[in-house]
DNA sequence: TAGCAGGAAAATC
DNA sequence: GATTTTCCTGCT
């Protein structure tokens, strides 16, 4: 393995492994990841990882020992067998199409504090001011790095934004989210959320984990069925999950408005703005979870796509 | 300048 | 229990 300093240089091979970097990358799922020329760069781990897709390589240059080719494919789901995916939905025109469309693209294993705050800023947002809010607290909290004569930085660890004034916390442009982040930095860091518990537990009761309350009072305030959804699909390798946000719910109403209900797809075929109540969410997240079966959560990702995609041309 | 997009929580019915 | 309002930023 080539080092000079803490650099390191290698490849992953993806002998027939359908994969799709810029998709995946491209997919609103992280937000850290920066493409520079012909390298897609990203802080993972505490360092660097800087990616180049050649047919069935990927080249790879990362700071640190611990970001090697077998990250990369943990950090990928490589070991996933996509086809078995595809095999697994519905094989009808809207699939067909979104897989064609955005073949290879795949679901991260991210980390699972970066991605809880992450999707706690993502409320009410879309993905560029998200990236921001990201990039911003991450410059104002996370630990300088320097890669390729470029600065990073990495996200900071929950006791760095628990300790954080919800003054600084808005200088990021957060608005009202600072406080959610707060709070839910400080559950993080007093332990009162236990990621290890939600890997083990399957979908349905790491969910009640996530949303469950304690003496009255939320366990993570700014936690809701979407986010959770999120945090389930992207850092709990729940991929039954099904988080519906505005653009999925619009691709439903299109594709598949036989899991909608009337009253749903009413609002949302007028094309006025939609939020769906939390009942709502709920029934129509259960109908989509039994009609996309135990990968719903690719499912989603791929409608996520084509739904965005086709709304800008 | 106003108006809108984008989820979760709190207030209100 | 279900609906409505509020929270904030960024873009048009």
């Amino acid at each position: 393995m080539p080092m000079r300093g803490n650099r390191m240089e290698f490849q992953v091979g993806l002998t027939r492994v359908p994969f799709s970097l810029e998709h995946t990358l491209e997919s609103g799922q992280v937000f850290r990841w920066v493409n520079q020329g012909e390298w897609w760069y990203g802080v993972v781990s505490g360092g660097v990882l800087k990616i180049r897709q050649e047919e069935e390589t990927l080249r790879c240059a990362s700071s640190a020992e611990v970001l090697d080719s077998g990250f990369v494919r943990s950090y990928f789901r490589l070991e996933q067998d996509l086809e078995l995916v595809y095999a697994s939905f519905p094989q009808d025109q809207t699939m067909t199409r979104a897989v064609q469309r955005f073949y290879g693209m795949r679901l991260v294993r991210q980390e699972r504090w970066e991605c809880l705050a992450s999707f706690v800023l993502a409320t009410n947002s879309n993905i560029p001011s998200i990236r921001r809010m990201v990039a911003k607290v991450s410059s104002a909290f996370g630990e300088a790095l320097t890669f390729d004569g470029i600065s990073f930085a990495t996200f900071p660890r929950p006791e760095r934004l628990a300790t954080a004034t919800i003054g600084e916390l808005e200088a990021c442009g957060l608005g009202y989210r600072a406080s959610f982040l707060k709070k839910v930095a400080q559950a993080v860091d007093e332990e009162r959320v236990d990621f290890s518990e939600l890997t083990i537990a399957d979908y349905t009761a790491a969910r009640e984990i996530l949303l469950r309350r304690f003496f009255g009072e939320k366990l993570l305030l700014g936690v809701g069925p979407k986010v959770a959804d999120c945090v389930l699909l992207f850092s709990c390798e729940k991929n039954d999950a099904f988080p519906i946000d505005v653009w999925v719910a619009r691709a439903l109403a299109r594709f598949y408005p036989a899991i909608l209900n009337d009253g749903l797809l009413r609002r949302l075929a007028s094309g006025r703005k939609v939020t769906l109540s939390k009942s709502e969410y709920e029934s129509t997240s259960l109908s989509a979870r039994n009609y996309f079966g135990g990968n719903a959560g690719y499912a989603q990702q791929y409608l996520f796509m084509l739904a965005r995609a086709e709304a800008t041309p």
